[in-house]
DNA sequence: GTAAGTGCAAAGTGTTTGCATTTCC
DNA sequence: GGAAATGCAAACACTTTGCACTTAC
């Protein structure tokens, strides 16, 4: 329940729907593009720009970054996925599945390791505590708990076993 | 209790606490800087860099942005100043007063608005979320809450009466 | 054929850094 | 006089944009 990676299943579902809004927005098929939101789709966790570029360009080695930049616009404005910004200067993707609502994260602070949780009492107390600071209506809100994994924890430091490339 | 401004006795002692901070790293005092300091300590909330260097520059107009950066991340290192990201794009400083620890932030999406607020009951959980997802030991988080305050709620679209300059 | 997409390089952000010059002690 | 600070401009990292060329339909 961590960082889930999509299920092939979920994945044509959400092709289909990139589809479907590329038809209703008069956009065409290209074969970067269609790189692009494949690759994206299958990685599981954050993606970075620079990630997803990467494997990419496994497979087609001409991809520029524009184009990354372009698509994952047309990703994000299409709901399929969704940007966050966890301080370290970049961008980073994940998808956006059923199954895969809203949730917060958890990042070591040590190895860089990224957890999703939820907890509906939190957000109740959220919306309690809008209320109660004047009458807002909450519409969105952002939750990072940053930390030590276990792991990371009972290093000396600077090495991290839970890293992974 | 929403975005204080700092006392004239709280600001007296920030600024003995700087030049204490100053002394034990051999740094100097030049009027740029006591114009930034002086200048950040009696801003009250959320400070980028462009409102501060603004305000300092009707005092002393040859300040460059090199200048207040260097300064405000010696006011940051010396615990004074506080870096915060509302996904603006730009970094936002406030001060970081006696009586003014931890807090967190409740943001009108409209009018732009900054709340602070305390919640210990959502700290607890947090705590015990991190450790259920494994046993993290948290060092920090932040929690930001987007809405709307009731004046924007009230309004058709655009203009929000509490918007200030 | 024409609208849309691509790649590149240039331009834009906000921030940091190198360096010659000035300032403080 | 020498370390530290300044201001400027250049360098940065990330992202966006302009434009000539290519591609899909």
């Amino acid at each position: 329940m961590a960082t889930p990676s999509t299920s092939p299943a979920e994945i044509t579902k959400l092709r289909t729907r990139f589809e479907e809004y590329a038809r209703k927005h008069g956009l065409k098929s290209t074969s970067q593009r269609d790189a692009i939101v494949d690759q994206f789709l299958r990685s599981s966790g954050h993606v970075s720009i620079d990630d997803l570029l990467a494997k990419v360009r496994k497979r087609a080695p001409k991809v520029g970054y524009a184009t990354v930049y372009r698509t994952m616009k047309l990703l994000t404005d299409s709901g399929i996925a969704a940007a966050r910004q966890f301080g370290d200067g970049q961008t980073r993707y994940e998808v956006m599945g059923e199954g895969h609502g809203h949730h917060d994260h958890l990042i070591c602070v040590q190895c860089g390791l990224i957890l999703e949780f939820e907890n509906d009492t939190i957000e109740q107390l959220q919306d309690e505590m809008a209320d109660r600071l004047g009458g807002f209506k909450l519409v969105r809100h952002k939750l990072e708990l940053y930390g030590l994994c276990p792991k990371a924890a009972g290093q000396k430091n600077g090495y991290c076993p839970n890293e992974s490339s």
